[in-house]
DNA sequence: TATGAATGAGACTTCATTCAT
DNA sequence: AATGAATGAAGTCTCATTCAT
């Protein structure tokens, strides 16, 4: 080693490390498409390109990956920044809300962990409600106090915020999120989401909007 | 087979053969309560009371008995019979199908078996196919029917009644379906669903409620 | 199946199970010669003839196996009789059974179980603890027991007849088991054994025998 | 090897190496808690402060480490240098001798490598048989040395002064060693040591000293 | 020389499935 | 038809060892 050439990456098993990070792509694909039992850590080893040691220096057992996973899914879904800007106007806030909320949850790939994750939730509860807690209530809380920025008389007229945008949320899915994660119909097109939020939304507003006297 | 000589007395693959029917309602909890690849045929043929080959004699496998034990409660669960009656009015309908249903999804006991069909429908898309369509889309096509017979200039002012059928279920579930099944919050109780059917219920008829001119 | 010939024997995985004591054997084969760490599961299988699957069934793991070895060991070692009859003379019982304890110690084929045991009792201290009580202490008892019964004015003089007891098993050991466990030099000769236990004799006597006044 | 070429500030490989000595403190304390298969080359690296990979540069692989230790150990309690002084009368010198010795035996660290090295004695002869040679078969020649040069009419009467040294080290563990080693019993009080110990030479004299005409 | 990340063989264990009775 | 003992493939995880830096 010459020296003033002293290479200073040490890289080591920190939270940013790439090898990490590696790991962390190759157990995601596998984890979603075969869910928590049937991925095997052969396979996540043969996914991720490292070998099966080396997914137990970065993690310590299979459930601990799976969390960490679903753990960095919540921060990169909580991160997501729909757009709830007091100045918009509620109908076109909504609709765009609706429109990029249902594609996340629809996405193709199945990229969502949400289908993974519900199914793990009764044996491992503190992920599920992890989960829960991170991606969808905070969403749900965003949402919630957007509608209360327009709660006027002459705007909105709501009694529980909250309770609202959950129902904005669910009534978003009709006829579309079911079909798709029972395999009973392939990802909507964008144009079917576009009819459906819109549908919702006309029907959120029928039932909020304030009633001029 | 000819005629005559088959023993009667071994009708073994018969539909309603009463080990066959004790066999899956053995199995429907254990698959029930750990998922799929969580119950073991061990403890499927304990619960049934049976021996382990014996589930061999009446399914070819383990993902045989799976799916007949889906397919069962398809059909069971289609059977569920809510009352819509044309002749009742629509709110009183909506209201009471609406509790019927979220208590259906949110047992405490998790007995509902979407939870554990939504886990496996990626690596068993007939699986999640057939449940959707003989359970969700059933209940929602009769729905809809019930709608469709309340269409009238001075009753319900709907376009897409099964796109409306779909939109009262999700908003039904709105702050209690997705807390349960992630365990973020216990089985909701009957009096918060009841509000929370009736807000919903409220939210339909706004939006559906046929306009008097 | 003729009427009248059912098969009383439904060999079930109870303590005397020909199955389970053909895994016992080969077990105990391997453990001896490997100990407990250098035994394999997949070389017990081998050696008793059964899959690995089948060791399972009768043991709920390898310390189980383990321990059910070093239990059967203890019982029958335990039931090993020395000839402790109280109307032998001291001498001739001393010199007999010393020659039998000495050759169990140092039986050629390592068949004792004594060397395993020491290595494993202080990652397995109840093992160790059982073992010691069911073999060693238990032949120390006789003896004591033994020698008790022949404490008198005319033949023996011994205030504490269970450390005696160790003792006189201690010495006859002198310069044949250590060399024999350090694998420093073959299993001793019956004849070197004799001689060796006869110094021990005249030792013990020498200490013990009441003197005449 | 050409002289000059050499870099005189790589002696890795040399006995007395400072890295070497660290190496094998560590190790030893993980191999004697721990027994040959229950030390990982981590938990060794870990406990001499060094790296894993800095291990095999100094050992080829975790035989051979171990085998330095017990080598090193052997030479280290050959030296232990109990008073076996000529000048020294026979009974005082046995009861010290015995004292030093079951205290080394039954330390409650367990620190004696001799459980360790008789673990592994039937896997590994030549550490087990150069452990004994070393360590006991010494001990027992210098004590033989010391009665040999008491054989005398009006001292001991010896035959064979390596038997008979033998047969004071194993009558000095009565009651002692086997319950400790063997975990039925926490490691022996000086007091009780003491007595045994006693009891001990008392037994020996009785047998070995010359009986005056 | 010293490091520690990476490897992959092999350990223990589970479990769906088969088969002699 | 019914049993349950037996199987062996495949699962998770450990650890001695290697190698690029």
């Amino acid at each position: 080693m010459v020296a003033g050439t002293s290479n200073p990456l040490h890289v080591v098993a920190d939270e940013d490390s790439s090898k990490r990070r590696q790991i962390l792509g190759g157990a995601r694909k596998v984890f979603m498409d075969l869910g928590f039992d049937g991925a095997s850590m052969n396979e996540i080893a043969r996914s991720a390109g490292v070998s099966k040691g080396t997914l137990y220096v970065y993690f310590a057992d299979k459930n601990r990956l799976f969390e960490a996973i679903v753990e960095e899914d919540s921060i990169e879904q909580g991160k997501v920044a729909f757009n709830f800007d007091p100045a918009r106007d509620p109908e076109t806030t909504l609709r765009d809300f609706g429109r990029a909320y249902i594609m996340l949850l629809c996405r193709p790939g199945g990229g969502s962990s949400i289908r993974t994750v519900m199914a793990i939730a009764e044996r491992m509860p503190d992920v599920g409600r992890r989960f829960y807690e991170n991606v969808l209530e905070k969403t749900i809380n965003r949402l919630a106090d957007y509608l209360q920025a327009h709660v006027a008389p002459d705007d909105l007229a709501i009694d529980d915020c909250r309770l609202a945008a959950s129902q904005f949320m669910e009534v978003c899915k009709a006829s579309l999120f079911l079909p798709f994660v029972f395999q009973a119909a392939p990802a909507p097109s964008a144009e079917r989401i576009g009819e459906v939020v819109d549908s919702a939304t006309r029907m959120f507003l029928a039932a909020y909007r304030a009633k001029v006297v």
